[in-house]
DNA sequence: TAAGATTACATAGAACTGCAAGGTATGTCA
DNA sequence: TGACATACCTTGCAGTTCTATGTAATCTTA
């Protein structure tokens, strides 16, 4: 099933949100993430995810931080903030509404 | 509650479908009945339905007619096509999916 | 019966934006 | 040593969106 480009813009957002709720993480490995998370439907390019984080980090949602693998590489970490605690919180139940109202409609 | 832009944008075309689905329909009365299934919370402007149904009959999904309501004004109404059944389903599953990965995520 | 509100559809193009493409650099391992 | 994986970044423009604007018929009400 290929995604619509709509969907998958309204849907990024959220799902990092959700992703960075649960621990710190960073950009490679969120692709990953969410690639496993959607049994391999959702692809994201690193070029295409990078600046959301940016976006995202600008909107004061979420907070970077430079750490270091173990291998010694330095990966930038992102982290939720309190505004992007309330703000996944607004989106899941945004997408709770429209899932109902669109489902409510079903014959 | 303000809907954020890009899932306005990606439920726009499930609900028209939606309500579609359920019987045929033209522009101005499609706005209300996105207004009230809302509750007051999505208020589409005109100008921007018609070019949305414009690009979805040329998509294939709806069809046009002109009909003639009992006042005597007349209606471009729109009905769903066989193609526009199956984009529905489609989107309908997209939805879920999505739906369920972000809620999966909550703690 | 005139003015204002409502119903109803249409479109050009300004304004926005997403992301593909292209770039840099380090670590691993065969 | 070279191929592959990991890891991050940015520019630019192709493509989209919808605001602003226009038209016109019908209804309401004073």
């Amino acid at each position: 099933m290929i995604l619509s480009k709509d969907l998958v813009a309204a849907s990024s957002t959220p799902l990092i949100l959700s992703i960075l709720s649960i621990e710190d993480s960073y950009g490679y490995a969120i692709i990953q993430q969410v690639h496993e998370l959607s049994d391999g439907e959702l692809k994201w390019a690193d070029g295409m995810l990078y600046p959301i984080l940016h976006r995202m980090e600008k909107k004061g949602w979420i907070e970077s931080f430079w750490g270091q693998a173990n291998t010694g590489r330095k990966r930038k970490y992102y982290r939720l903030s309190a505004q992007g605690t309330s703000e996944l919180k607004q989106q899941q139940e945004q997408w709770q509404k429209l899932s109902n109202m669109i489902s409510k409609l079903e014959k």
